[in-house]
DNA sequence: ATACTTTATGTAATCGATTACAGCTATAGC
DNA sequence: GCTATAGCTGTAATCGATTACATAAAGTAT
C-alpha cells in the first residue's frame, strides 16, 4: 500500500540505489537524473520509511530527553532549546517523563535504548545515576543539563549556580539586608548544594553570620516551599529576608505568604532562582537569579550532536553558563 | 557488535522464530523451550531492535502528541494523562511542538508520518485543520483534545466549556454581581467560542445585558491578557467582575492589576478558567473553572489505542469532560 | 497398527532503504 | 585508435525481527 523507493524508481525510470542517493543528497548525480528522481518523489507522494533506514543505518535521527516531569516551566523550557537545536539538524526529540523517581527513570532509559534513540540528554530526577550506565554500554552518547550524579560521568551543561545565588543574596545585602534565612531543596542535588554555597559564601563575604536554625531544606515543591516557609516564619525572631533555591519552593513559599498576611511582616524580601513569567508577580520577590534555560537547552543539544558525529571518544566536557539578575 | 536474535538462538539452541515468539508471548511454546529462552535473553543482555520489528510489522509502538507548546501547563498536565495511559499499554510516546504555527504544525506532521507513528494526539494550534488530513490519508488514526477545528473530522476529547463558564459567571452573579467583562482568545478557536457562549448564556438566563465595549479578544498569552485588562480598565465605567476564559490571560491580566494597584479597584473579582497550580495566589481571583486536564489526556490516549486496534472504522466519537468549579 | 489431528519448532522469505561493488559511458591522454 | 580514468548508475546483499509455511513429533480415534 504504502509508497517505496521502488515505486519512485520505477516512476523515474532509475534505480532504487540512485532514488536512495538522491534522498541523502550525495554528490555525483546528474542534475537531470536528480531532477527526475524529484520530481518522481513528488508525484507519488513518497514518504521515507524511517524505520527501514533505521535498520539498515542504525541511526535513527532521534534523540531522547529524559525530565523528571512535564508539568515544569524550568524543564519545558529546556526542552524548547534542545528542540530549537535539534530541528536545525533534522533531528526528532523524544520526550520522556521520569515522573520524578528512580524506577520509572531507569525504565524510560529502557525504552531510549530500545527505540534506538542517537543520544540522550537527561535532567536526572536524583542525586544518583548508576543505572545511566546502560546507555554508555549501549554506545549512546548522553549530555546531563541541570545537575550532575553520582556514578555517571558524561558531558554537562550547568548553570553558574554558585555566582548565581551569590550575586543574588550580595544584591540585598548591598541593598541594606543584614539577616538571612534559606530554603532549598536536598543538599544533594548538584545544583542545590552549589547554591547554598554562594549564598553561605555571600554571607561570610560580608561578614554576616549563617545561622542554623533558619536554613531549611525540602524537596523541589511548591508545597514543600509553603511548609518551609511556615516554619520559618513560626520560629521566634523570623528573618525578614529570605534565598530561595528554586522557583516552585519560591511559589510555594509565597503562598504561605498571602494566606498569612496577617502575621507575616510585609517587609519580608525574598531573593528567588529562575525567572519565571510569573516571577514578577510574585509578591514580596523583590530579585531573582535568571538561568539561561534555553541556551542551556540548546548547548546540550549542540553537545550530543557533536558527542553523535564524531566517533572519536574525547573527554568528558563541562559547560557553565552565566546567570543573570533580575530585579522587579 | 549488537546482540540479536541469532545470538539469543544459538545460546539458547532454538531458532530466531522461536526466539521471536517468546519475545511476543506467543502461545503454543513448550514452558521449559520459553525458560530456556528467556534465561538465554537475559544472559547474553538482549534488547530488541525495534526499527527492525517496526519495519516487518509496520506499527512502532509509539504515538505522537502534538502541542502548540512546550512551556504550558495546560497542555503538559494533559501530556502527563496520556502517558498514564499509554505507558500501562507499553506504548511511547513522541512529544512535538507546533510552536504555534501552521507551518511547524504541519512539518511536525511529517516528522510523525515518517516516524511512523501508530497514531497521533493533536492539540491544534489553530481553528484550520486541513494539513491534518496527511495522517488520515497515511491510515494514522487521530484524536483531537481541547478544540475542535476546521477541515478535518475526528475523535475528540474536550472540556464542557459552555457549562464550565456559565457556571463560573453564574456563581459570581449569585454572590451580587451584576456587570461582567469578558477576555478571551479569538473566537475562531472553538474552545474559547464555546466559552463565550456560556458567559452570554449566563448573562440572558440572568436578564444581565450583553455590553459590547467590555468584551475583549486577543490571542491566548500572557501579555495579551495584560493588554486587554488595561484597554478595560481604561473605559469609563470599567466592570468590576470580569470572566477570563484561559490561564494565561487571566494570569497577564493580573499582572496589569497588580502593576497597577492605584488606579484599578481592589473590589475586582476575576472569575477564571482553568484550576492552576497557581491560580490560587493571583490576586482578584475569586473562583475559576477547572477543566479535568489530565483525565483528558487519559481519555484520548484511550481512544486512540482502541482505534489503533481495531481496523474497523467507527463514526467519529466526541468526548465531553465536565469540568468543576473551584473557589478561593 | 493406521490415519488423522494437534502441538511445537524450524526454514526461509520478507519488510524498505542503504551501499559495496560492478559495469557502463564518455572523455582524456598518448 | 586504444587504454586509462573519472563519472554515473545499476545489481544485489544486507540490516534484525516476524511469520507463512513446512516439518516433525506426539497424541487420538478407529
Amino acid at each position: 500500500m504504502a509508497i517505496t523507493v521502488k515505486d519512485v524508481a520505477l516512476k523515474a525510470g532509475v534505480s532504487t540505489a540512485t532514488v536512495s542517493r538522491v534522498l541523502n543528497n550525495d554528490p555525483g548525480i546528474k542534475p537531470q537524473t536528480r531532477k527526475k528522481v524529484k520530481t518522481a518523489i513528488l508525484d507519488t507522494g513518497y514518504r521515507m520509511n524511517k524505520a527501514a533506514r533505521s535498520l539498515k543505518t542504525s541511526r535513527t535521527g532521534t534523540i531522547g530527553l529524559l525530565v523528571p516531569e512535564l508539568v515544569n516551566d524550568f524543564f519545558m523550557t529546556v526542552a524548547q532549546g534542545v528542540e530549537d537545536e535539534l530541528h536545525n539538524s533534522g533531528y526528532g526529540m523524544i520526550i520522556c517523563n521520569a515522573n520524578e523517581n528512580r524506577r520509572d527513570e531507569e525504565d524510560r532509559i529502557n525504552l531510549l535504548i530500545e527505540q534506538c534513540v542517537d543520544g540522550v540528554i537527561i535532567i536526572p530526577a536524583s542525586s544518583e545515576g548508576r543505572h545511566f550506565n546502560k546507555l554508555r554500554r549501549a554506545g549512546i552518547p548522553v549530555v546531563m543539563v541541570d545537575r550532575l550524579v553520582e556514578g555517571f560521568e558524561a558531558d554537562a551543561v550547568l548553570a553558574d549556580n554558585v555566582n548565581g545565588a551569590y550575586s543574588a543574596v550580595a544584591h540585598l545585602i548591598s541593598s541594606g539586608c543584614r539577616r538571612f534565612g534559606f530554603i532549598g531543596g536536598s543538599l544533594e542535588l548538584s545544583n542545590f548544594s552549589e547554591r547554598f554555597e554562594g549564598f553561605k559564601r555571600a554571607l561570610t563575604d560580608y561578614n554576616i553570620p549563617v545561622e542554623e536554625p533558619i536554613i531549611k531544606f525540602g524537596d523541589v515543591h511548591v508545597e514543600s516551599g509553603y511548609d518551609l516557609m511556615e516554619e520559618l516564619m513560626n520560629q521566634d525572631n523570623p528573618p525578614q529576608n529570605i534565598f530561595i533555591a528554586n522557583y516552585f519552593l519560591h511559589v510555594g513559599a509565597t503562598k504561605y505568604l498571602l494566606n498569612n498576611r496577617e502575621t507575616a511582616s510585609s517587609e519580608i524580601r525574598i531573593a528567588g532562582f529562575d525567572d519565571m513569567a510569573l516571577s514578577s508577580i510574585l509578591g514580596f520577590s523583590s530579585v531573582t537569579v535568571s538561568q539561561p534555560m534555553r541556551e542551556m537547552g540548546r548547548r546540550a543539544a549542540a553537545l550530543l550532536l557533536r558527542r553523535i558525529n564524531t566517533k572519536t571518544p574525547a573527554p568528558c566536557q563541562l559547560i557553565r553558563l552565566k546567570t543573570s539578575l533580575v530585579t522587579h
